[in-house]
Formats: C-alpha cells, sequence, structure tokens
DNA sequence: CGGGCCCTTGAATTCTCTCAAACAATGTGG
DNA sequence: CCACATTGTTTGAGAGAATTCAAGGGCCCG
C-alpha cells in the first residue's frame, strides 16, 4: 500500500472551509485565518487503505483532517496490531512526530481522506506570532491525551461488552460532533477487525461481542460498517458519560 | 484521604532546582528560568497516598514534581481502577486540567511528594511571552500521548508476561533518566495491586506472572516494591526497545 | 466463475478471574 | 512487650472469559 498517493488536487481555501462554519469548532480571527491560510501549503487526497503516515519514518507533515475517517495504529513485531484512536474530520495528525522526530505510530485511512498540509517549518513562526494557536496545539494535545486514557480504562477496565459499547458510543458522539452524518445514514465505516484490534480482543470474539449488541438493539452490523440504534444505550451499557465540549480548536 | 495536605513549606528557588542539573533536562535561558522562577508560586509537600488532584474536580493547579513517585488513573463508578501511567520528579501534573476545567483522572502520591505550584493565570504570558515554553508544553503533552499509545498497545495486545516486562523495565529507564536510583538501589515503591491495576489484570494473576520474571532473574520483589535485575532482559520480553531521547524539556 | 475479503458459528484449548485461605511484615493500643 | 488489626503477598482450585482452530457462507469484482 503506497503511501500518500495523491488522487487530486483541488484546493479548499482556509477562508472557505467547510469545517469552519460548523459550531463544533471555534471561530477563528482575521490574523489568525490569515495565518494558517499561509500556513497550510496544499492539500492531499489518499484512497482507503492508504497508509497516511508510518511508524518509524522521518521528519513526517503535519496535517489536519478536512473529510474522512482514519484511525492511528501500532504494531508488535510478529503482526499483533493495536488501534490507538481515530482521526475524522478537524483532527490534526503527525504532530508528535513533527516535534519529536520519528513517527512512533502509523496511520491509515479508512475511507476517502482529504487532509490539509502544513509547513513544518513555519510553527517556529506559529508559537512566535500567534500565542493563541499555540494554545490550541497544546490543547489539542492535552485532548488526545484525554482519550486515550478513556480507551486505556476501557481496555484495562471495562468487559468485552462494556468496551465495544463504549467504543461504538465514543465514535458516534465524535462523528456526529464533525457533521460526519449527512441525513440519516450514521453509519461508522469500519471492519470487524478494527474494531477488535481497538478493542484488544480477537475478531472471533468481538463478532460474538457485537453480536449481543444486535440482539439488544443498540446497533446494527451493517455491510463493512456500524450503523448506531441507540446511543444512550450504549452510554449506559459502557457506563461512559461521554465529553461535554460544546466547542473545540483547530487548525 | 485529604487532598494537598502540606507536610512543610521550604522552598528550592529554581535558581537551585536539584532537576536543572540533571543532564536529563534541557538548560533554560536566562529569560526562561527568570519567567519560570516568577511562575513558581509555592511548593508543597505531601505525604504517600495522599490525592493530588482528583477527578472532577475544577480549576486544579498546575504542578510539576520536584521529589517523589505517584500515578495518575482513573476509576470505573464500582471501584475498578486503571492506572494511567506513572509521575516522577520533572513531570507536569494538571495541564489537561488546566486546559480543560475538569479533571478526567485523579493523581495520587506513592511516596512522599513534593510539587512546585504554578500560578495557572500567568499561563496566558507564557504563550504570549515564551515561545519556547509554550513549544514545550506542547511537546510535554505529546510526550505522554505518547506513552499512552505505547500503554495502550501494552494492555491490548500483549501477553500477560509481556506486559509486566514491559511495565517494569518502562519504570526503570524513565526513574534511572531522573536519577531517582541514588547509589546501587534500584527499588521501585509499587505494590502488586499498582501492577495489576496498570497492566489490566487481577492481583492473583499478576503475582503470578511477577513471580515467572522473579524466577527468570529479571527482578526480585522486595517489600513493597520491585528491585530490577535484568532490565535488558525485560526490554527483550515484551518487545519493547525503550526511548532515545536524551533530553527533555521540563517546567 | 473464481478469488478475496468479511462475517458467522462451533468446539476445544488456554488464559485469567474469583473465591478462599493462609502467611509475613508492620503498626497500634493496652 | 504482647495481642490484635491491617496491609501486602502467596497459593490452590474451580469457574468463567477469551483464544485458536476450523469451516462455511455471502458478497463484490475482475
Amino acid at each position: 500500500m503506497a503511501a500518500l498517493k495523491v488522487r487530486n488536487s483541488k484546493q479548499t481555501p482556509c477562508e472557505q472551509c467547510p469545517l469552519r462554519g460548523l459550531e463544533h469548532f471555534r471561530e477563528f480571527t482575521a490574523e489568525e485565518l490569515n495565518f494558517v491560510s499561509n500556513f497550510k501549503t496544499g492539500e492531499l487526497a489518499v484512497d482507503a487503505g492508504t497508509t497516511i503516515l508510518l511508524e518509524g519514518s522521518h521528519s513526517p507533515h503535519l496535517f489536519t483532517v478536512l473529510s474522512g475517517w482514519g484511525f492511528r495504529y501500532k504494531m508488535l513485531d510478529d503482526g499483533r496490531r493495536q488501534i490507538l484512536n481515530y482521526v475524522m474530520p478537524g483532527d490534526l495528525i503527525g504532530l508528535q512526530g513533527t516535534l519529536m522526530g520519528e513517527m512512533q505510530h502509523s496511520v491509515e485511512a479508512l475511507s476517502p481522506v482529504t487532509l490539509c498540509v502544513f509547513e513544518r517549518e513555519k510553527l517556529g513562526t506559529l508559537y512566535r506570532n500567534y500565542p493563541s494557536l499555540a494554545y490550541d496545539l497544546t490543547w489539542i494535545a492535552a485532548q488526545e491525551e484525554r482519550i486515550l486514557d478513556e480507551n486505556l480504562l476501557s481496555i484495562g477496565r471495562r468487559s468485552a461488552l462494556e468496551r465495544a459499547a463504549y467504543l461504538l458510543a465514543f465514535l458516534y458522539q465524535r462523528a456526529k460532533a464533525t457533521n460526519l452524518f449527512k441525513g440519516e445514514r450514521v453509519s461508522i465505516p469500519i471492519t470487524q477487525q478494527h474494531v477488535a484490534d481497538t478493542l484488544g480482543l480477537s475478531i472471533v470474539h468481538t463478532n460474538k461481542t457485537l453480536k449481543k449488541l444486535s440482539e439488544r438493539r443498540l446497533i446494527r452490523w451493517a455491510d463493512r460498517g456500524c450503523d448506531i440504534l441507540d446511543d444512550e444505550g450504549l452510554m449506559q451499557m459502557s457506563g461512559w458519560e461521554g465529553y461535554s465540549e460544546k466547542t473545540r480548536p483547530f487548525i
């Protein structure tokens, strides 16, 4: 699977960024917008299945997801894979690698994905002249930390059924916030193998666990994806209360 | 267990900070040092077992650990506990809560701990006037993210034996870097319950797993703690390669 | 039509948990 | 100083959870 194969190159100017209109994201000042517009050097469109960032690679790019789904993961030498988190529109990827030189995880596209590409050299300017954006970067990193804390709690201490319910409620909440569900379709584009690799379970046991959620009418497993039927039921089953932020920064 | 009980209040000026001398931490410029010295409003000393920060509490403090060991954790309603990471000298705690209003995890002292207390109101000044420190804050958050990624991989995909070996090698490496082992004693001050709650295992199974590591002469379980006998053996057993940073920022 | 990918199911095996009991070390109050 | 409670560690046994192995079915695409 070739990394970073460009599908097309039409550009969305930051001023007309479709995400900026969503109430989920914080507004920019004119100055900020002007800088970010300059910070962005291009756009990238990749197919589902493409490896966007690869563990072990150096000086990787800094991206924001403009559309589509993806996931971050790590692998052990023998092929065991752990999915760490999912990425959706508005999410920044590659920050760890940008700050620390080497990617410690990979990112793969789950669906066709478009990415804003940022110029890593201008990160210094960002910190020097745009403290509010610097603050946002720290905020974004801290938010990711928070999600990982919850995932860790889930894998370490929740039962298989609770874990699965948490994951699906979590994905539903995030996807809803970024307006990923146009109209009625509420489908999460993952396979059961992805669920298994996120929950730390085998594919067989994951299948049986998801079946229980289906029998309780909380979800419906569709073709290569999952429809959420009762997100509150999922949250109740998992004991997870959801995130409360109304708005968040994005770059 | 009362939170934040002050044990004494003698102060260490930042200029004479014992951590600053360690080669593990990056140097400050005179300006940075001057600001940080002013940013620090006091010092706190707490006993082992004290809850330093509590999940659910608001407007918490921002601290750097000056001495001692602690751990971050989350709990489910029914008491199941997951330890997320450990904190050691030089580690910043409370950043998540400071940025996002409410603590989503707790922090407890494993040993007597002294903390530098920072004035949260001056965080804006930091971002506005000290971009290098702002960068450091983002770096610190990204580094925590990286550790959580590795922990997640461990709990999700490593076997019990590998997990235990990883954890102990990880703690050893971090403790060594912060010079926590004066002389020969290489003892990590945790109980098997802590290990269990970190690895997502029961205490009984943790005991049996640690026994296997002892039999292989990789560790020795001492009184309320663990002596590392062969850290390379632990790393080999876990398949973990360790962190490569020579130096890191701290505030 | 065949191959590949994904989902499903059953069965045997292995891992991990809970329950239960006991022991060691430490600290406390009488 | 001893009796007793508390905390942490250790061990065995049975129950439950999750894994691997194996096989079959559906669907899409070349």
